[in-house]
DNA sequence: TTCCGACAGTGGGGTCGCAAT
DNA sequence: ATTGCGACCCCACTATCGGAA
């Protein structure tokens, strides 16, 4: 399979909105892919490589050599290409690689240039991505999506799942091989995921009256952990493998009266008074390898899940008797949690829970299964809101399907002494109507324009709702605003109205 | 016919490791 | 020693399609 047939695809995809006709054009490339690329072709039209990484960035790929006149490539021959980037490593490794990037572009036609681009960096934009892909590789295999999607999450990976359904030659073999991808100790399954509600009120009356169960939701990271004998393993929500980074999660799961088990948490640095650390410190200690950091902060690990427990499995039991499972292999490590069918008690709980440091709740259907890798509505997180009166201090162009628009607008915090402090950016809670509003309104309010980034006089309000406060080393007044979105612009307050920066360090001290 | 679940897109801050400078 | 890039933690929100109701 040459590459530039994927190109093809890809640019294809890319030119309808229909979601139908995406897949069909997927269908038709993967029934026409030889068995041996089923692994590269499936990855590369789910827009990402074989490769976890490369070494290549955005940044890498600024100047390219002029793209070659004939499609030559074959994908395998491009997967070996970035397999060789991916093994590349010390002194010199850098011109290697640039080496080896400008030999296989310079091979790509302007097509494949554009698709390898996409598949570098992560930004494909082809509105399709993996969850597409694997309704395509259902329809190629002539079996039912749910199988595939099912198989998939198990697997924790679709290149596994594509080259089993589409080599077995026939849908009644295709299936048999699907079914045969179940919850394995050892192998990482995608993580249930929770959707989002504005109150604790909302997310309880959105379960109808059932009876729900209330965790506390913990700063951490999210952990899943498969126990085999003595044989412990540490997985992140993007199932990489970090468990030779927290060995004390590796010790406290051997200390679990369990053979063989897999749970499912999030793991935090929790301070001497019982308290969670902040977040930034959980991520610097998570992410770094150097034992002497390592041993100063300790992560500890709370479970609100169990997926299989000495060689029973519980995806498809429900959420109480999993929990029931849960307190009796590691009570001493559950997260905090009620059961109730009244918003009041889950309010008291996230009141109570918050006041000691929590991020939250997450409210579950307490009769659902464990839905591996879905966004379903059986769990929803509540968190605390916060917001602010800012002025926008300039604004940056918009790129993809924002090109034209003024986008991402910077953010300050009114200064007594006279002037704004800069706290942070925000693209986000933009509808249409209000993107092309801001267009026109910061044309009006232009300073300078630089080709990227238009400054502003200092004049438009926005209310922006936020998660909380963090340092920063990167604005002038040492903090940040987590998860900045505009909630809407105030054309009835004046920048000399806007909150202060006194008025955030209050709420970051407090 | 209308509604809503699922998906893709558009980027945010912080942190580390590593190679180049 | 410092800097810049890549990778990966945390993530919110809107628009859209197409199946469900």
């Amino acid at each position: 399979m040459l590459l530039a047939d994927v190109a093809a695809a890809s640019d294809a995809v890319a030119a309808t909105r229909s979601r139908l006709a995406k897949r069909a054009v997927l269908v038709e490339l993967l029934r026409r892919t030889e068995p041996g690329a089923v692994p590269v072709v499936a990855r590369y039209l789910g827009g990402e490589l074989r490769q976890r990484r490369t070494g290549l960035g955005w940044r890498s790929l600024t100047t390219l050599p002029s793209p070659a006149d004939t499609p030559t490539l074959d994908v395998l021959e491009v997967d070996a290409a970035f397999e060789r980037m991916s093994a590349l490593s010390g002194p010199g490794s850098s011109t290697a690689r640039t080496a080896l990037a400008t030999e296989l572009f310079a091979a790509a036609t302007e097509p494949e240039q554009r698709l390898l681009r996409g598949l570098v960096t992560g930004e494909l934009r082809q509105g399709a991505l993996d969850a597409l892909l694997l309704d395509a590789v259902a329809e190629a295999a002539g079996v039912p999506a749910a199988t595939v999607r099912r198989a998939a999450m198990l697997a924790g990976a679709t290149e596994p799942v594509a080259t089993a359904a589409l080599g077995a030659g026939s849908p009644e073999a295709a299936v048999e091989r699907l079914d045969a991808f179940g919850l394995t100790v050892g192998r990482p399954v995608r993580p249930m995921l929770a959707a989002s509600a504005p109150d604790v009120r909302a997310a309880v009356e959105g379960f109808a009256g059932r009876v729900v169960v209330v965790d506390a939701k913990l700063d951490g990271i999210r952990v899943q952990v498969h126990r085999d004998g003595d044989d412990v393993r540490v997985y992140t929500r993007s199932l990489d493998d970090i468990t030779s980074r927290v060995p004390e999660i590796v010790e406290v799961v051997r200390g679990l009266d369990v053979r063989t088990a897999v749970l499912d948490g999030e793991a935090l640095a929790v301070g001497p008074d019982g308290r969670p650390r902040p977040f930034q410190e959980t991520a610097s200690r998570s992410a770094t390898r150097d034992a002497e950091l390592a041993a100063s902060t300790r992560l500890t690990p709370f479970f609100f899940d169990v997926l299989h427990v000495d060689g029973r499995d519980l995806l498809d039991a429900p959420l109480a008797e999993r929990l029931a499972v849960l307190d009796a292999v590691a009570p001493r490590h559950a997260v905090e949690r009620v059961t109730t069918d009244d918003a009041a008690t889950a309010q008291a709980a996230f009141e109570r829970w918050v006041g000691a440091g929590q991020e939250g709740v997450i409210v579950k259907d307490s009769g659902a299964p464990y839905e591996a890798g879905r966004r379903g509505s059986a769990w929803v997180k509540v968190k605390p809101r916060h917001t602010l009166d800012l002025v926008v201090l300039a604004v940056e162009r918009g790129s993809g399907r924002r090109s034209g628009l003024l986008s991402n607008i910077h953010l300050g915090a009114r200064d007594p002494a006279g002037g704004f402090v800069m706290l942070g950016k925000t693209f986000k809670g933009m509808t249409d109507e209000v993107l092309a509003w801001q267009t026109q309104r910061f044309r009006e309010l232009e300073v300078t324009d630089d080709g990227w980034t238009v400054t502003l006089r200092p004049e438009q309000v926005v209310e922006i709702a936020f998660d909380g406060l963090q340092r920063s080393s990167r604005y002038p007044g040492g903090l940040a605003l987590r998860f900045a979105r505009v909630l809407r612009y105030r054309d009835d307050k004046a920048a000399d109205e806007a909150d202060t920066i006194d008025t955030v360090r209050g709420l970051a001290g407090g």
